[in-house]
DNA sequence: CATAATTTTCAGTAATTATTGAAAATATTA
DNA sequence: TAATATTTTCAATAATTACTGAAAATTATG
């Protein structure tokens, strides 16, 4: 397979896994084509290289810096901007971890924390449940965290270790 | 609040919910129906509480049953089959991974896999990052595998305590 | 086996979500 | 500051995804 070939598959690749997690396809597409370039890209790279509009391209660019998941970068001499991605594939997923937390996870967790607040004493079954998902969801969280932070330092590397 | 209005406030919760992570809002919310249902339901039921066509509400019973998330029962003398779901939510929890696993990520990784087989020398970059992708999938696999065996049985208890 | 009850399918339609493209806003240069 | 380049916004539109409802298929009953 040659190179090219390669990086359009991959581009489609992440683009219909995002998908299927929630995560808009052109944005998905667009951090894969950071991810795979070896040269920093201007807004009007990307619209070549992906066929979508000015507009697209823009939005999609402005949504993956508020995530975190890639930089403006200017070259000396050009007007444009140029964009880069964030390349240490674990930085990424710690990002994507953190957003998704702050925007998801935390409002989850607190509607499930008022549900609780259920009169009458035939409830139970329904407070066990929502807090058995409570227990569930807080504890999913603690491991990614936990799993982000061993990957990034060798000192928890045992922690991982362990998880295999 | 009332229970009722508690389940109500519920399932729209866990349907928005779904919606974020990928996951059909309406079946999500008859999942949840069921979850928080004492009782077996019909599909007239489940019509009548969500206000959902009869077509929908059979559609989304019977993948939650391809997900292994609810089961049918019937009821002697009555010809109507009734739907209940599995309560215990680290079950849940474990389906859901399993099916998610069998659907995106076993070929996720099988294309991953075939994108390193790249021609040429100027490589090593796209290369390397295909592989740390690879290794990010797997790991967070494996991990979410353990997580759920360790829940499901108390030997396991403190690999659980060193996550926290 | 005919009838009635129930479930399933799926073409048509509705609802949702994403994209375009041109105008407005902003930034840069001379 | 005017002229020009670049970025941003957003109403209109397109594409995708989900839902309805009635007909067809299946299953149960007497």
């Amino acid at each position: 397979m040659k190179l090219k070939e390669a990086q359009e598959e991959f581009i489609q690749l992440w683009g219909n896994f995002g998908t299927q997690w929630g995560i808009n396809k052109t944005m998905a597409q667009v951090h894969a084509l950071l991810l795979t370039s070896d040269e920093v890209l201007s807004t009007d790279d990307v619209m070549e290289a992906l066929s979508i509009s000015r507009g697209g391209a823009n939005t999609n660019l402005r949504e993956l810096m508020v995530w975190n998941l890639i930089y403006k970068v200017s070259k000396p001499g050009d007007r444009k901007e140029f964009f880069q991605a964030e390349k240490d594939i674990w930085e990424v997923a710690k990002r994507i971890t953190r957003e998704r937390k702050r925007r998801e996870i935390e409002p989850l967790m607190m509607h499930l924390k008022r549900l609780k607040e259920v009169e009458g004493n035939k409830t139970e079954s329904f407070t066990t449940l929502i807090s058995d998902i409570e227990r569930m969801v807080g504890r999913l969280d603690t491991v990614s965290e936990t799993l982000m932070r061993a990957e990034e330092s060798a000192f928890f590397g045992s922690i991982i270790r362990l998880l295999k």
